[in-house]
DNA sequence: AAACGGATCAACCGCACTCGA
DNA sequence: GTCGAGTGCGGTTGATCCGTT
């Protein structure tokens, strides 16, 4: 058995709402509510639709404080995020943009942002072997991506070497799986500052070698929480010497031929290190769409590689009721 | 100028859930 | 506990737009 129709499907119009439409529906809720019935609103209100379609006009369409146009990047970053932890929840998304509605946001992932993530996955295809790329960054800003959070405390505490710079820097670098790189390479990351833990501070150290100046040129953290390896030099150190390839066991020149401008990054100086043998936070930020052609492929295909994100789906759901008023 | 194809997005469909009788 | 009406939501469709040939 069939469930019953929600309306006259025989006495009801279909398509493109007309504009005398639009405005008897918005005229009507606007004196009346919608009465909590959705099915009775349209004959109420002198409208030939079915309850649902006058529902999904006002929610989509008419409501007050609706946004249309472009997606900004702050959205695209939050719509990633969610999608990546709770998969397509159109309407628990939509409820953390404001003024967008679950088909907007729908819409745009399936004509836009999987396609711009795809695109992102054949260009990190291209740069072989992968890597991350580490962009600048303010001191307020935080690493987006849940899963590549570099957690720092063990080395806090235990490499008395590590400070941040004073002022900022530009460093070029990258991170990278550790599965990703050759063993010989691995071998000598014995010396790498190590984290193993997890922390709400990420920061990244630097250590101190090579160079004489108390100044910081190069940083290698091996971050076995998140199976990374965190390796570069600072920019603008020229070395003679070719040390500041050998500073870093050799990594960046691994990976040299993929480490373009974009991927310097400022180390900012904020809670700066007056202690050189305090580290401080240097914080670091990738892109927030700068995903490994792992994580896109997950994020174009699955819903579920999130399992750290701060709040829990239920919390989520609980916000969602705040977009249907 | 016309034809075509891809992109976009409003709207529909149907399943699942909620809630009250 | 069961049933059915109403509602919410995600997947899909199709009309329209727009760029290209």
């Amino acid at each position: 058995m069939g469930r019953a129709p929600c309306c006259d499907k025989a006495n009801v119009k279909k398509g493109p709402w007309s504009p005398e439409e639009d405005a008897k529906l918005k005229n009507y809720i606007e004196n009346h509510g919608t009465g909590g019935n959705w099915i009775a609103l349209p004959q109420k209100a002198g409208l030939k639709r079915c309850g649902k379609s006058c529902r999904l006009r006002w929610l989509n369409y008419l409501r007050p404080n609706i946004k249309h146009g472009e997606f900004s990047d702050d959205e695209d970053r939050i719509i990633c995020s969610l999608f990546t932890c709770i998969g397509s929840r159109w309407s628990i998304i939509a409820a953390h943009l404001p003024g967008r509605t679950d088909n907007d946001i729908k819409n745009y992932w399936n004509t836009k942002l999987k396609k711009k993530l795809m695109e992102m996955a054949t260009f990190a295809h291209q740069r072989r072997p992968h890597h991350g790329a580490i962009y600048p960054t303010t001191a307020n800003s935080f690493l987006q991506n849940p899963s590549l959070q570099p957690q720092t405390s063990a080395y806090h505490s235990t490499n008395n070497n590590c400070y941040t710079t004073t002022p900022a820097r530009v460093f070029t670098g990258g991170y990278e799986y550790m599965s990703n790189i050759p063993s010989n390479l691995l071998e000598n990351t014995s010396s790498f500052t190590t984290c193993s833990t997890n922390s709400s501070t990420p920061t990244v150290f630097q250590t101190q070698e090579g160079h004489g100046t108390g100044l910081v040129q190069n940083y290698q953290v091996k971050d076995n929480y998140n199976n990374l390896l965190i390796f570069g030099n600072e920019a603008s150190c020229s070395s003679s010497d070719g040390s500041g390839v050998d500073e870093d066991l050799g990594l960046l020149s691994y990976f040299g031929s993929g480490v373009d401008e974009n991927q310097k990054f400022t180390l900012p100086a904020n809670g700066y290190a007056d202690d050189q043998n305090k580290a401080t936070n240097g914080r670091f930020n990738e892109n927030p769409l700068d995903y490994s052609i792992e994580e896109i492929n997950q994020l174009i295909s699955t819903n579920n590689i999130c399992n750290n994100l701060n709040y829990s789906v239920d919390e989520i759901k609980t916000e969602e009721q705040v977009l249907y008023y």
